[in-house]
DNA sequence: TCTGGGGTCCTAGGACCC
DNA sequence: TCTGGGGTCCTAGGACCC
């Protein structure tokens, strides 16, 4: 960095909360605290459904994120199971966010881009420092500031439990993949910094699918073309990777190879597209009438998501998964963008007629796209 | 290990238009 | 009548993330 540049200007924080949906449970019922607990489902291991969080004591046996709640009985039968309870942990991520959006990094704002639930990148607010980023405070014109990335992680960290009794961990990066990277790193109850400097050191060996962005599919099709970690996607020949995976995404995930992201912290404040609905059936639907009826259902609940949005549907989508899991999907574009729950629910209906009637269905999910927000509200 | 529910974005082919 | 080259919209599916 320049003499004339902030030096906090540089640096992205990556703050994800430890294990949240079980520490959200447990701070509720402190008679938990220490025992393994999985929520997921209705809370029922015998249920379809699978596991939203494990607590550490529960993962220690095996028991993770993913898993069917049945497995994760099987692993840990002396776990506590429990519904997932959405409203509890929209309202404990609400307060965490309030919590960071209200950080100052030596009296300068901070800007917060929330990721979900239990994450967030946070960074010195832009126009907070913009002056003495042109150097136009001059030497010692400006607010000393003292305070450095890990520092500003352990009072972040610190504020954080204070607010909502929640521990969490800290990623530090030069740009928003470093730091959430790093966050991993660091866990749990840690802060951990990755930068282009210490990049290919902390992460060269590691497979693909450990960067942010690559799944299991990918790092099996990058495996296939003699690519296993991260070092050598960075040095991957660009044209072959565009050949195989897209002239967009091809080029994208070289950069992911050598850590490199562009991208700001962005505080806009998050505009859904859409909204869906859709359940797994505990036994598989084989009645038609019963299948339809579900279908009109999950639509009127979906159209209810969008009517607290205030803008009406322009596509509507319908899922079928059928036994034992083939799933197809089906939609259409509306002729008139509209809200009418029973006009959507007959039009999600309609969509039947265009699936195979001929196999029990384990799941059905109705979708509705909304029309973007009108400019200016 | 018999595989949730909520989302987002990218790709690719065909329709359709100029 | 053997036939180009965009551009855009629609649709289905795939991949990924939390």
């Amino acid at each position: 960095m320049t003499g004339a540049r902030d030096p906090r200007s540089g640096w992205v924080l990556h703050v994800d909360l430890d294990q949240f949906i079980a520490a959200v449970e447990v701070l509720r019922r402190p008679e938990l605290a220490g025992r393994p607990v999985v929520v997921g489902g209705r809370g029922d291991p015998t249920e379809r459904g699978v596991v939203s969080t494990a607590s550490y004591e529960a993962r220690a046996h095996g028991v993770g994120s993913g898993m069917p709640l049945r497995v994760a009985a099987r692993k840990c039968p002396e776990a506590v199971f429990l519904p997932v309870d959405k409203p509890a942990y929209d309202a404990a991520s609400a307060e965490v966010m309030a919590t960071l959006r209200a950080v100052t990094w030596d009296g300068a704002p901070v800007v917060v881009e929330v990721l979900g639930w239990d994450e967030a990148f946070l960074a010195v607010d832009p126009a907070a420092v913009s002056d003495t980023d042109r150097g136009v405070e001059g030497v010692g014109g400006g607010t000393p500031t003292s305070t450095g990335p890990e520092e500003l992680a352990q009072q972040v960290r610190a504020a954080v439990l204070e607010a909502t009794g929640l521990h969490c961990s800290v990623g530090i990066g030069d740009n928003k993949l470093r730091a959430k990277i790093a966050t991993d790193l660091g866990k749990p109850r840690g802060t951990f910094r990755l930068t282009e400097e210490t990049w290919f050191e902390v992460m060269g060996d590691r497979p693909t699918d450990a960067l942010w962005g690559v799944g299991r599919r990918t790092a099996k099709k990058l495996a296939e073309l003699g690519i296993e970690t991260v070092a050598e996607l960075a040095a991957a020949d660009a044209g072959a990777l565009a050949a195989e995976l897209g002239p967009t995404m091809g080029p994208w995930y070289r950069r992911l190879g050598r850590g490199v992201d562009t991208s700001p912290v962005d505080p806009t404040p998050y505009v859904p597209r859409g909204h869906g609905r859709e359940e797994t059936f505990q036994a598989d639907l084989e009645d038609w009438a019963e299948v339809e009826a579900a279908v009109r259902r999950l639509a009127r609940a979906a159209s209810a998501d969008i009517a607290a949005e205030g803008r009406p549907a322009a596509r509507v989508g319908l899922k079928v998964r059928y036994r034992p899991f083939t799933t197809v999907t089906r939609s259409f574009t509306l002729p008139a963008p509209t809200a009418d729950p029973a006009a959507l629910a007959d039009a999600a209906a309609g969509l039947l007629d265009r699936v195979e009637r001929d196999r029990p269905v384990r799941l059905l999910g109705v979708r509705l796209e909304m029309v973007p927000p009108a400019d200016g509200s």
